[in-house]
DNA sequence: GCTTCCAAGATTGTACAACAATCTGTGAAG
DNA sequence: CTTCACAGATTGTTGTACAATCTTGGAAGC
């Protein structure tokens, strides 16, 4: 009996689109900025074909926008649009915050809890350490471990999916918690989800809102 | 002021990717079958790269898997992960019904009620023509009003991704139910939502996850 | 001066062909 | 009966070419 498929060897294509994913998600390539076929392939040394899958396997993630005969840049969410996202975490985190209250109840076994405060330890190291992109991810890290204990890989998948839209619509904001208080922060969270109450979700993912459109709004 | 592409040109993949969309929804293809770029490329007189494209942005939507140098088969869902996604279409169905309650109370608007009524009765008929594909679709369509009239493009925009894998899975049972009353089933249904309730929607799906479970094992 | 329209240039979409990389099945060797 | 190697099948990637479409700059008309 064999494992199935640790790790089935990469193709150019996904090598490719991790590059431009790391690239895209750092910020390194901005909102708006157009990607051209043959640019890339020049810089990256792979045919256009191969770019040209790479970037429309990106589009399926969202994380660049491509219309026909005028090709992918970098998406770039207007505020109704980040809304909207926000929306639909929450719809996926509020769920998995059920699941795991109907099946552990209101003090959540340690097996549970573990991972999601060893992603807050991180997020505090990162805290600690001052830069913001690490900051942000361990940030994103936390919510997503909360997710992934709920134990529906097709609900981790998606949400998955939103963070990365997520990270890619903060790269335009530097600063959003002056505080450093995030740890603490979640750790409250962490003990108040427990409840399972959908609404704590959505009152945290409020204030997340409300910072990002706040950073927005003075960026632009 | 130009109204924002209401309808940009197709693109052969685009075609190709909707045709093929199609024959695997309608059970023309069964799940599991491969799908050879060459004998697609000669089939549909196109190049085997817009095959490909095709190909891949229907792995994108979950309709076929993907597996590097082995090629792409229609998707053939294990009961688990049936199972997983019924509970993601809960969670956006739940939250879609959330935000009608919060934003219209215990009695939602016309503006709200009638294009699901309208989805309602076109249930009806499905279900007096009789055809089964019909009525499946029809059904599907019932609750995509449901998602869409919350006013979230995101949250219906991965709802109607779920719909299609919930079609495809549905292709393989051909007579899910024998009575008749599924148009006077979701009367019902969108009368008891208007109470915000999730669990409601929770049940509702979990009826209808059953009937998919029995009808998938008196078939294997 | 301003708008309208057209013609290059730029960019993407698709095709054909070829070869490399990898999987699969079949039969020989043990 | 199991293991292994090899040939055939299939996918991954590249190169090149051309068609389809968008974009831009400027000429013509008001």
């Amino acid at each position: 009996m064999t494992a199935p498929d640790p790790a089935p060897r990469p193709t150019a294509k996904a090598l490719l689109a991790e590059e431009l994913r790391e690239r895209i998600l750092d910020g390194d390539i901005a909102p708006g900025t157009p990607l051209r076929e043959e640019e890339l392939s020049r810089s990256h040394g792979h045919s256009r074909h191969t770019v040209r899958s790479a970037l429309s396997q990106l589009a399926a993630e969202r994380l660049v926008q491509f219309i026909p005969y005028r090709g992918a840049r970098v998406a770039d969410l207007s505020d109704a649009e980040v809304e909207d996202l926000q929306a639909l975490r929450g719809a996926l985190e509020a769920e998995a915050v059920r699941l795991l209250h109907e099946r552990h109840g209101d003090a959540w076994p340690d097996e549970v809890l573990s991972p999601v405060r060893a992603g807050i330890d991180a997020l505090a190291d990162a805290e600690r350490g001052g830069d913001w992109l690490d900051i942000t991810r361990a940030h994103a890290d936390v919510h997503r471990r909360i997710v992934a204990a709920a134990g529906s890989s097709r609900i981790a998948d998606s949400y998955e999916q939103l963070n990365s839209e997520t990270l890619l619509l903060l790269t335009a904001v530097r600063s959003l918690y002056a505080s450093g208080a995030l740890a603490e922060e979640h750790r409250g969270y962490l003990r108040d989800i427990q409840s399972g109450d959908g609404a704590v979700v959505r009152e945290h993912l409020a204030h997340t809102s409300q910072l990002i459109r706040e950073a927005r709004r003075s960026r632009s």
